[in-house]
This record gives C-alpha cells, sequence and structure tokens, in this order.
DNA sequence: ACGGACTTCTGAATCGATCTAGTAATGAGT
DNA sequence: ACTCATTACTAGATCGATTCAGAAGTCCGT
C-alpha cells in the first residue's frame, strides 16, 4: 500500500496537488467548501498532514532546534541550574513552534558525524567545554547558532553572566567578614573525570569557561584584599553533584590548614559541602562559612540556608531562545548585554571564627 | 550567494551530482583518489554534507525520536524517575544514530498541531495521561510509537511495570507489620492541578494509568486483608514533588484518625510525606510507616532510609530505545513482559504503634 | 581477438511537499 | 459592452539530496 500523499487526495477528489497543498497551509486561497470536502477526505485516507520532511526541504525549516548538551542527559538533567535554563528556552522556543533536539555534545567523532546529519533550524550550545568537535560541527552547518554560557567563540552570541564579577562578590563577601583562609570547590576544569586539589597549570588549560573566569574573579578579589591566590586551595570536584561535592569538601576541610571560608562554583557542590562539615562536625557558620552559585530552589532550604549568587536562569533560558528567534528571523542578534548578578547572603555564612581570626 | 549543494561541488570539479553524493554516503562507489579530491574541495567550499532535510525526504529517516513529556520541561526533569528513564533512552537511541526530539504532551490544540508538523522517525510517549490530543496527533502520524508507563493504547507497546502487583506489595508489606489504618499519598489523577482528598468519583475518573493501576493495587491488598477501603483516605498531590508531597502528608496526619502507615505513589511524595512528619512531630518509623514507589536514588539517604518499591528505571528506558528501533527495523516488537518490581525494605517502616494496634 | 567480470562514474527518476505565475469565471463600475 | 478587480483553482518549477540502471573503460583468461 503506498504512502497517502497530498497528491493521493487530489487525484481521489479531482482537483489539484496545490489545492490539497492549500487547504492545509493557507485556507484564504480557497473555498470553504472544498476545503472542507478535502480535510474531511483527507482523514478518511488516513493523511494526518503534509509531510514534515518534504514540507522542511521545500520551506527551508523544520521548526527544531538543536541543543547541545554535556556528557549524559541524566548528567545534564541532575544539574538544576541546567534543568532551569533549558525549561526556559524550550518554553520561548515552544510559543514559537519549535520543538527541542536533544544531542550529546560529547566530542566524540561519531557524535559530531550525527551533529552534521540533524535537521534543525539551529543551535544552541549548553554549556560544554572549549574545543569541541561537536560544537565545530554544530558551527559548521552555518545556521543560527547561540550559546549558553560557555565556550566563548567568536562572532557568537553568548547567553551568560559577568561569572567573574560574581565570582568576585562572593569572595569579597567572605573577605569583608573577616575570612582570611579561603577554600574554592570548582566545577570540572576539563572534561576528564578528575578529582583533587587542581594546581595552576591545570587551571590555565581549564576548558570550561565558566569555572575559570568564576575563578578568575574569585582571584582578582582575594589578591586586592592582599590574600595570595598560591595559599587559596582549589579543590576540582569530578561532577556537579552534592556527593562529589561532599567529596571535594572533606578534602578541604581535613587540608592541614582548613579554610574557614568556601566558595563553592555551583550550589550542588556548596550542598556538598555543608554535609561535609556535618560530617565532621564543623558548624556552619560559627567556624565555616560557605557560598555558594547559582540560586537553585534548594538553596533557599539547606540547613543553613545557603549565601549564594544568584542569576536569573529561567530569564536566560528564555533569552537564548529569543535570540535564538531573531536571529532565525534574519534580525540582527546585538549579542545581549551578561546579566545582572546578586549576592543573595542568607545564613551559612558570618564572621570568621575568633581563633583563626586573631591567628591572622 | 546561493547556498552550496552537492551540485555545486559537482559543478566546480566536473563531476557528476551522484559522485559527489557518493563520495559522502557511499564511499566504495567511487576511488579514493577521487574521493579525497570532492571531501577537500566540498570543505573549501564550506559544505557541511549533505543537507539533512533533503536526504530525510529521499531516505524516508531523519534521525530524530520524538519524545512527548508531560507538562513543563522542568516539570518533566524534576521527576528523578523520569529522568532517569529518559537516560536510559537516550543513550539508547543514541547508539542507533537518533536524538531525542522533545515537545510538550500538554494536548492543547496548537501543541498537537507542532506535533503533527514534527519530522521524525517514531514517537515515544513519556508517562501522559489518557485521551491526550498531543497523543492522538503522534498516532495520526502513522509512525512507529511506544509508551513509557502511560496511556495504555489499543496495539501499542507499552513499556512499563506491574503497577498493580508492585502497589499491592507495599500494602502487605505495611499489612504484614500490623498497620490497619492506612492512607495513600497519589500523583495526580487528572492533570488540573487538583490538591486534596480524591473521592471515589476522582478515583474513577483518573486519566493517569499508572495511578489507576497502583491505586486498584493497594485496594485489592486492603481488601484482602478485611481493611475496607473506603476507610483508607487518599490524598491526591497536584504536582510530583516533595514540597507537595509535604503537604499532602500533612493533609494526612492532621486528620481525626491519621493513618499509621502512609503509601506514597512515588518517592517525592514518600519524602515529602516524612518532611511533613518531622514537622509534626510524628518520630518515623515508630508512629509512622511511610513506602514509597520508584526507588530513586535520594531515597537510600533519607531519613530514616525510605521503604519503596524498586523498579529498574534505566533500563526501562534502554527498553523503549530498543524496542523503537525494532520497529524502525519493522521487525516484529512482542509487546515486552512487564519488568519485575521489587519492595526494597528499609528504615522508614516499621510495626504499628501499640496503642493504635491495639485499639482496633 | 572476444566474452565476461570488475571498477568507476553518469543520467534521470524520485522522495512529497510549496509557491509563483497564470487561466477561467464572475461581478462591478462606467 | 468593455475594462478592471476579485475569487477559485491549476500547471510546473523547485527545494537538495539518493539510487538504480546502465555506459565507458580496464583487466583477464582463453
Amino acid at each position: 500500500m503506498p504512502r497517502v500523499t497530498l497528491q493521493t487526495i487530489a487525484d481521489d477528489l479531482g482537483v489539484s496537488r496545490s489545492t490539497v497543498s492549500n487547504a492545509f497551509g493557507r485556507p484564504d486561497q480557497l473555498s470553504d467548501e472544498l476545503r472542507l470536502r478535502i480535510l474531511t477526505r483527507a482523514r478518511e485516507l488516513g493523511f494526518s498532514g503534509p509531510d514534515p520532511m518534504a514540507r522542511g526541504l521545500r520551506r527551508g525549516k523544520v521548526g527544531a532546534v538543536g541543543v547541545l548538551v554535556d556528557q549524559g542527559l541524566s548528567y545534564a538533567f541532575s544539574d538544576p541550574a541546567m534543568v532551569t535554563y533549558l525549561d526556559g528556552l524550550a518554553s520561548e522556543l515552544h510559543l514559537a513552534g519549535f520543538g527541542l533536539l536533544l544531542h550529546y555534545g560529547t566530542g566524540v567523532r561519531a557524535d559530531a558525524e550525527l551533529i552534521s546529519r540533524s535537521a534543525v533550524d539551529a543551535w544552541v550550545i549548553a554549556s560544554l567545554p572549549r574545543n569541541n568537535p561537536s560544537v565545530e560541527a554544530a558551527l559548521a552547518q552555518n545556521r543560527p547558532l547561540v550559546v549558553l554560557d560557555q565556550p566563548v567563540l567568536p562572532d557568537v552570541p553568548v547567553i551568560g553572566m559577568d561569572d567573574e564579577a560574581g565570582a568576585a562578590s562572593a569572595a569579597e563577601h567572605l573577605l569583608e567578614l573577616g575570612h582570611r583562609r579561603l577554600g574554592v570547590l570548582t566545577t570540572p576544569l576539563q572534561p576528564d573525570g578528575y578529582q583533587g586539589i587542581a594546581d595552576s597549570k591545570r587551571e590555565e588549560r581549564a576548558r570550561y569557561d565558566v569555572a575559570s573566569s568564576r575563578l578568575a574573579g574569585i582571584r582578582r578579589a582575594t589578591t586586592a584584599a592582599g590574600v595570595a591566590w598560591s595559599e587559596v586551595p582549589v579543590v576540582e570536584c569530578a561532577a556537579n553533584d552534592v556527593d562529589t561535592g561532599a567529596l571535594g569538601g572533606w578534602e578541604l576541610l581535613t587540608l592541614d590548614a582548613p579554610p574557614t571560608g568556601v566558595i563553592a562554583l555551583s550550589d550542588p557542590l556548596a550542598i556538598g559541602a555543608l554535609r561535609a562539615a556535618e560530617e565532621l562536625d564543623v558548624p556552619v557558620p560559627s567556624s565555616l562559612s560557605v557560598v555558594g552559585f547559582d540560586d537553585i530552589p534548594a538553596a533557599a532550604s539547606t540547613t543553613p540556608p545557603l549565601t549564594t549568587v544568584s542569576q536569573p536562569r529561567y530569564l536566560r533560558g528564555q533569552l537564548a531562545g529569543a535570540v535564538v528567534r531573531r536571529l532565525l528571523n534574519a534580525q540582527p542578534a546585538e549579542a545581549p548585554a551578561a546579566m545582572p548578578v546578586e549576592l543573595v547572603a542568607r545564613a551559612s555564612t558570618g564572621p570568621p571564627p575568633a581563633a583563626v581570626a586573631k591567628a591572622e
């Protein structure tokens, strides 16, 4: 049994294919009476509308925006901040009639190949490392493309925040409270699963721009306050989740001279640090202050509630969608200004313990 | 500047379009030397491979599987069980070269329209209510289709579990411990945002098959044990998350005759119930037993660790992917057997308090 | 020197729609 | 009665690839 196409219906009804096409796509081009007859007969014949592929070819649009996410889906979606971004993105694009085509941005050759073969109208890169073949593949398609967070690419709009300033404000918050002994818990710097102290070489070679900028912000703030960067231990966590954060927290808190203030580059890591502190019987905030990043919903209900750098994530997702739409309409997409960040001071931070403060 | 196509390259090199096509898709059809020349020139001209749409039209495949999720993305992805399903699904399909095209399955007319217009090779319905226009739209495309969990549809393979048996075993577990006063916390029965006691009418009209089956299982078990179903309060939660679960938990625990055993139809709801118990100073498990459903990762580390009905979610996602692949290869997809379920007894359940047990 | 078997490449049909330009018919205005 | 619009529909080119049937050339064995 051959497939039902516009032609099938046209022949059946004795009208031209164009007319049938118009019945679906341009109701004003034919009489209501005929249109109704066509639609009815189409339904009877089991025709569910013009073939999306053929229409896509002719029109030059498919109604899908490709999204490249890091690693596995569970990884991407176990990060609450990412979920919120994607939710904002999806809602905005959905309104404009686009679906989200999810692909792994692993950078593996076969995956990059897949990306080249994907029928989409535009691409959104959702927080990937630099020098990623998957990203190259998406770029090569010469379609509109926007980046969420990272990587920073020439001539590509990035929807990001002022990571450096945000991180600096987190550090300044602790410094102003009197902390001199700081520690950092960072999200991965390279996609290689490394866990542990990140030396300066590793820091320089970072392939995640966001982590890079945040570290730079902290470095700037500490240096300005007279705290040498070399004395700030940076522990890299292999994944961005609470368990891994707890691991990193242990590592920081069991150092010979443990920090009195910890800056985590994400809330899950910060929550992990809180857990580590609890497990090690280090009271927060009296003996240890913890600052997070992103202000995910859970941040408000930790014990104690987490001080964190807030950013409008849903909004940023939406903005990314809006920029994609502009680009698709061939409107210039002035690179949007970085979104504002704001430190939300809750109860996980306070002055350092007197003893340590005096020892300085 | 016109677009670069196979023809552009063919003309440039003085070969036929077919040969250029073969250079990309069938390396054995031409000499290595010519192939290399074509590929090189193509790269120079900024050609990133055959147009996916055109290829899709001709081949009848696009390399994308549509996924219909309930409500918003954040809703779908705030459900850890769903994320795990999708992860398994994505990993399986990814191997076969497919991306996931996410669409909302809201059932709104405009959305259903979008679905009809989507270029995909197959559909996966990820846990939607019955009588959903979006599902109809996907079905109408006459493409391979599988359902994850719900809705149950004639002639459509469902990747599900034996919800009734699982729920029954949860109820039996409590009954065997001696509980006679049970309460149920259910996920939505209808997609209308209702929160509160679900009467029998609402139960009958449920549009979520999974919740329906689980309730039926509990009913069977309680009835068999001589506990009248009409005496088991069923509180419906408007959303499947911890906060909403806590709300429902409050409602159950502040009844005139509060239950000593609560069966939650999902782990987030169960965790919410634990929180409500804590807030109300009801000790678990000495005064209250709580059973969850799904065994999400968080279930093992609640206080106390949650007794829950475990099911292989990642595996089920993969299985769904495998079934899609079979269907795409026109192989018959014998409806796969329902996956095994298993009650994992942890510390959130125990015998009912003596006083209440005696009172019965 | 001839038939067969390869290898390498080409021509043309085809996938299923959209869309521009144009035809035929009807009605309105002068 | 003649022009000019408007409405309702159609013919045919087009989007950019894939693929099958064959053409042209090369190599081999007899």
